[in-house]
DNA sequence: CCGATTTGACCAAC
DNA sequence: GTTGGTCAAATCGG
């Protein structure tokens, strides 16, 4: 709190962006250099990959500098300051005001909204609904154009007495084989799942576990038994951490200190793309038909950052295998 | 009665 | 002008 002022938030942290950005661009130059014709391919390759990686990296570490500062400097600042955060702060509009409520006159900006062209997502397809084990409040539907289903928009019932900004939106997106689309927005800050994991909705085996394969983001790291009030889903507890301490205080500070590189990827990319949140239960089952989708998820993960300059984007799908998706993984500048 | 859902309106981004 | 995301009044339901 102390040295928390925006100033200095800005001050300490801009030494390690521009190191950082000096880093980016010192292996963008090696980059450069090793497009020369080496004559070995392989190793050039093998060197192209690691300068791909450390790029990533830096590009992704930059990134969430940013996002973190822009985080904690609104964080300080008052609700009123201009900074229109559209809804997690809760607050309607000015309703401080007499807002002579006048329907036609003043309207209280009604349906006012930043689109969240920026903000990071997560993308789930799944055949059948999912309990992530958070409370979701309905506050929404939409007709979506070329749709055949209706896209239904929830929230975090937390939103008002926690200030929880989490989202997500569900659309069936197949019939026969019914498969639902649910788009995860922004990270659970509230603390009270009320749920038990429960975690998928329709099947059964509860030990099938191994089947949902999945993608649990970095699951292998969890530490398998949180056991504490949280609830064991994988949710993304990594980032929650990191970006607000605030909960959990009992959780070990997973990963962090194991240092697999794919198990930094996606650490990283959970770091970015949710500070928390706690979409993934993931495990679908379909005992039935064993078919797959449990094995398949199919995930895409997104994430920028509100600055032009360093935004960058993820996109993983998850077919089947970790592998892959270690191979899909790759930052896309 | 109170919280959740429905649904039309509103508005920013395309 | 169109579309998608959100709001909030009306309605529903426990």
């Amino acid at each position: 709190m102390d040295s928390s002022s925006p100033e200095n938030l800005f001050g300490d942290r801009n030494k390690v962006l521009q190191g950082l950005i000096r880093g980016r661009e010192s292996a963008n130059q090696l980059r450069l250099i090793l497009e020369k014709p080496l004559g070995d391919d392989k190793s050039s390759v093998a060197v192209d990959d690691l300068v791909t990686k450390i790029l990533g990296s830096f590009t992704e570490s930059i990134s969430i500098l940013n996002w973190r500062q822009i985080k904690e400097v609104f964080d300080k600042i008052p609700a009123n300051t201009g900074g229109n955060s559209p809804s997690s702060n809760g607050r309607k509009y000015d309703e401080s005001e007499e807002s002579s409520k006048s329907t036609s006159a003043f309207k209280e900006r009604r349906g006012c909204y930043k689109r969240r062209k920026t903000i990071q997502t997560l993308t789930k397809i799944t055949p059948n609904l999912i309990d992530d084990g958070h409370a979701w409040r309905k506050y929404g539907q939409k007709t979506i154009l070329n749709a055949k289903h209706p896209r239904n928009y929830y929230r975090c019932t937390h939103k008002f007495d926690q200030g929880c900004p989490a989202t997500k939106q569900v659309q069936k997106t197949e019939e026969d084989p019914p498969m639902y689309q649910t788009t995860y927005h922004g990270n659970h800050i509230c603390r009270n799942l009320h749920k038990p994991p429960q975690i998928i909705l329709d099947s059964t085996i509860p030990g099938d576990s191994s089947n949902s394969v999945f993608l649990n983001f970095g699951s292998t790291n969890y530490p398998s038994s949180k056991s504490n009030d949280e609830p064991n889903y994988p949710n993304y507890p990594l980032v929650k951490q990191e970006y607000f301490q605030t909960q959990e205080p009992m959780k070990p500070s997973f990963n962090h200190n194991q240092t697999t590189s794919s198990d930094q990827l996606f650490l990283l990319s959970d770091l970015t793309a949710f500070d928390s949140a706690g979409p993934m239960p993931v495990l679908s089952s379909e005992s039935d038909h064993g078919d797959v989708i449990s094995s398949s998820g199919v995930y895409s993960c997104t994430a920028s950052t509100h600055d032009d300059s360093h935004s960058f984007h993820l996109d993983m799908m998850a077919v089947g295998d970790f592998d892959d998706v270690l191979q899909e993984f790759n930052f896309q500048n």
